[in-house]
RNA sequence: GUCCCCAUCGUCUAGCCUGGCCCAGGACACCGGCCUUUCACGCCGGCGACAGGGGUUCAAAUCCCCUUGGGGACGCCA
């Protein structure tokens, strides 16, 4: 097989969006596995909603995932003569004509088919045309579309797909469709076929909702002498209305910068992604990137849509459950210095980053990242549920309050008492912390669950935590002793 | 409406091509237990599906047909 050839033609409509960043994926992760190159060619012809803004967000989106291409970003806008020129040669060589219906009269048409509930297609009525005639209307200035010529008789447009096998459709179910516009601009059909055969496009990997017009591409294919690629039609993935995600019906939650502002790790997301429609085989769910691209295959890409899984206003997950669980995953079992550096990002952004963390408390910062990381799902929790480590501006948790504090009253005098006790403490070794806490809750005659679960809610603001001697070394002697003796706020 | 595609636990899926190893396996979620003076992790267990109906066959989740349900394509959008 000569060099695979992929490519991925975002519309710079809006934000990338986690379909278009499956897309992505696949033909990316076919790219690799191949050795082949990935062609990332921006499709901006729809100048009414193409944006810069959104050209900068896909991109940004493709970085942050890690989806990194070879050639490009094109744009397919700077390739309108070479489109326009190839519709020209279909029509010197018979292969498309200019029609000169007008809009009123196909929709007249159009709208008679379905009152008599019948199918509607071109009719044909401009494909009969003498030369004479088309000269004549030309010359009358009359505006044309430029339709290309379904082949007739019996044939059928066929083409070889990975995931759906041999697709057959008969060449008189096809009508001439449209390849130019009456203003002189050519249509997604066209360059969309031109594009790919100039950038020598072996697979194209798309979503099935471009099965439909495969056939009339390949006739394109055809009609302009190139070979036609091998097509991957990949499921849809739908909401749970059976609906397509999408931008406008879902909004931030199907963006991928939604992902990155909510503490997800890139691969998490892609780990995610790809298992919507596509499985190894076996039970493998978790894979390195390199397992990934030896795992995957186009064979294996699902023929039924799947469904993202998320709620709307759901409480407890703000998005598929699954999702989350991958993004947790990696969380509490990647490198300890890269999930440093990835809540790093997330300190600093919140503004709680503290410059030692990465020189004289370096050991310390990690071990504290490693001491809470197994109970979050986003990196975003360092600054949340975390951050007590970081910060004096933590919130106590309303739950923690009433649970560990307002049945408790006589805390209110123990705690600054045990501050004291704490504060004269040599050192804040474990044991030596856990020895003084006991002997203070016996000579108090209180259970020492209490003490410690009150003490959990005021040095760390949460009702639930690591070991609570373990974090108390963490937090160190100075901001436990002043939590401990300010804790009086918490009593109002 | 016409054409095409799809159909296994709530969700993602394995198994289907090449029928028996499947009274259907895994993961997430959920429930229970163990661990833990909290929570999480981890471990153990539970709940839970072959859309329905007909065939074919000694045998069907797997093959065939019909029904139903869902999706897509039918633009001078991409």
């Amino acid at each position: 097989m000569s060099e695979v050839r992929v490519r991925f033609p975002p519309s710079p409509t809006g934000y990338l969006h986690i379909g278009s960043a499956r897309t992505a994926l696949y033909n990316w992760l076919f790219a690799r596995k191949h050795g082949g190159k990935l062609i990332l060619r921006i499709e901006d012809t729809d100048i009414e909603r193409s944006t810069q803004a959104s050209i900068d967000g896909i991109l940004d989106g493709m970085k942050w995932l890690g989806i990194d291409w070879d050639e490009g970003p094109y744009y397919q806008s700077q390739f309108k003569d070479e489109h326009v020129a190839a519709a020209n040669k279909l029509l010197e060589e018979g292969n498309a004509y200019k029609c000169f219906c007008t809009k009123e009269e196909l929709d007249a048409k159009r709208e008679a088919a379905r009152v008599a509930k019948s199918d509607y297609g071109y009719d044909g009525t401009c494909r009969a045309l003498t030369p004479d005639e088309v000269a004549e209307k030309e010359n009358a200035g009359l505006p044309y579309v430029v339709r290309f010529k379904v082949p007739e008789g019996d044939g059928v447009a066929s083409f070889e797909d990975s995931v759906y096998g041999k697709v057959e459709k008969p060449l008189r179910d096809l009508e001439d469709f449209v390849i130019v516009r009456s203003d002189g601009s050519p249509l997604y059909m066209l360059s969309n076929v031109v594009d790919d055969i100039r950038d020598r496009i072996t697979h194209v990997i798309r979503g099935a909702d471009g099965l439909g017009n495969t056939p009339r591409q390949t006739l394109l294919y055809h009609a302009l002498g190139a070979k036609q690629p091998i097509f991957a039609h990949m499921p849809l993935t739908l909401d749970h209305q059976k609906a397509k995600i999408s931008k406008r019906k879902h909004g931030e939650i199907v963006a991928v910068h939604f992902y990155k502002e909510h503490g997800f790790i890139p691969w998490a997301l892609c780990n995610f992604l790809v298992l919507l429609g596509w499985s190894p085989g076996d039970d493998t769910e978790i894979f390195s990137r390199e397992e990934l691209i030896e795992a995957f295959s186009l064979e294996r890409i699902n023929r039924s849509n799947s469904i993202f899984n998320y709620k709307k206003d759901d409480p407890k997950f703000f998005t598929d459950p699954k999702a989350l669980s991958i993004n947790a995953h990696y969380l509490r079992t990647m490198d300890i210095e890269v999930i440093a550096e990835m809540a790093a990002e997330v300190l600093k952004g919140e503004g709680i980053w503290d410059e030692a963390y990465a020189g004289e408390k370096r050991q310390w910062y990690l071990d504290t990242v490693e001491l809470i990381r197994t109970r979050f799902h986003t990196l975003t929790d360092f600054a949340g549920a975390g951050r007590a480590y970081f910060a004096e501006d933590y919130e106590v948790e309303e739950r923690a309050i009433k649970k560990n504090i307002a049945k408790h009253p006589d805390l209110e005098k123990y705690l600054p008492q045990l501050a004291d006790k704490l504060a004269e403490l040599p050192d804040f070794e474990h044991d030596t912390v856990e020895e003084a806490l006991r002997t203070f809750c016996e000579a108090l005659g209180v259970k020492s669950g209490i003490v410690i679960n009150g003490m959990r809610t005021c040095v760390t603001g949460r009702l639930a935590g690591p070991s609570m001697f373990e974090a108390l070394g963490f937090l160190g002697q100075d901001r436990v002793v002043a939590r401990l003796r300010g804790s009086g706020k918490l009593f109002s």
